[in-house]
DNA sequence: AGTTTTGTTCAAAAAAAATTGAACAAAATG
DNA sequence: CATTTTGTTCAATTTTTTTTGAACAAAACT
């Protein structure tokens, strides 16, 4: 319990000098400003705004932080923060880190691409492309067993949807193989 | 108003066979399979069910189709599927085919991946990449301006996410190249 | 001309997704 | 062991998105 900068339970921390609400735990504009770009960034890959909101904050954070931390500065509620930093921890888009003398747990963002992409590629993609491959084969065994007289036209397009996803996966591969250099 | 076998105003079309509702418009198995396929297909993207649902009926259907058609083999209102066209065919997903003594306009899938992609990339991805940019450019300068003691990480993780934005373009263009074999 | 067919638009309804907050459990503290 | 701190869970609420359907416009028929 020495050197953490981290409020302790009584210390108003120059309680004051904003109107005396802790709330909005001071947030610099350049701070709100990459917040924003991040939750835009998620909403394009289907995620939460709050998910953008903790992940941004932690990306734009010198140093890790607790969830009620991350509660007070963005001003959302503890469920909203518990859950979403599940996701990420799950995505590998952050990571706990053991803070001396605090009893909380705390978080810093991963920030380097490459985790990133692969752990959104582990989580998000690859289940949807393995569920896809699965009903393609009782589809094309479907198609096998058809006899109207479209059954040739069907046996086509299946064939095309295969190849996209084959496709698909290939591309993944080329992703991964572009972003794994350096940082 | 010869040949065509679209149903004339009274044209009952065997009527009676399957229970005189004029809805479910007959589907085959298979192409409800396919049809769901897609569904969850362009959820992974981020779009509407009824836009899955109408793009892999086109896909999976042997000729075009006219609006009521669709309507009335999906089972979903006039109103989703004018909007799901018009937004398939702004990605080029969907295109227009004159069918001779049909008033209606009839649509077709486009189911080249590449054109499929193209039309995603520029229609949904790029505008927010360059959202992204003017942004990031902005931010750049609040960091200049910026005299925090925190300036500095500022403008390192400013610097970085530069750096993804730069990524990313290059990988558009990866995939744009990788796709463009080809069917 | 009037009528019918075709397709769009958009306010309202329905459905889906995200967020809240209070109840709970687990661990640490005194 | 009682209390406090920390974090999770999940039903209820709120917000957002999607869908519906009725009103409308435009074009094609008679």
């Amino acid at each position: 319990m020495s050197s953490s900068p981290q409020a302790s339970i009584h210390d108003p921390e120059r309680l004051s000098q904003e109107s005396m609400d802790s709330k909005s735990d001071k947030l610099e504009p350049i701070q709100r400003e990459v917040i924003a770009l991040f939750v835009n960034g998620v909403r394009v890959l289907g995620l939460p705004k709050s998910v953008g909101e903790i992940y941004g904050l932690l990306f734009i954070s010198p140093e890790p932080l607790a969830l009620d931390v991350i509660v007070s500065r963005l001003e959302i509620s503890k469920g909203s923060v518990s859950q979403g930093l599940r996701f990420l921890r799950n995505l590998g888009a952050v990571k706990p880190v053991y803070v001396s003398g605090d009893r909380r747990d705390h978080f810093t963002a991963v920030a380097e691409l490459k985790k990133l992409a692969n752990g959104f590629i582990k989580g998000e993609l690859n289940p949807n492309l393995e569920s896809a491959t699965i009903r393609l084969d009782e589809l094309k065994s479907m198609a096998r067993n058809d006899d109207s007289p479209n059954s040739d036209f069907f046996k086509e397009r299946i064939r095309r949807i295969g190849n996209w996803r084959r496709r698909g996966g290939i591309l993944l591969k080329i992703v991964n193989r572009f972003l794994g250099r350096t940082t």
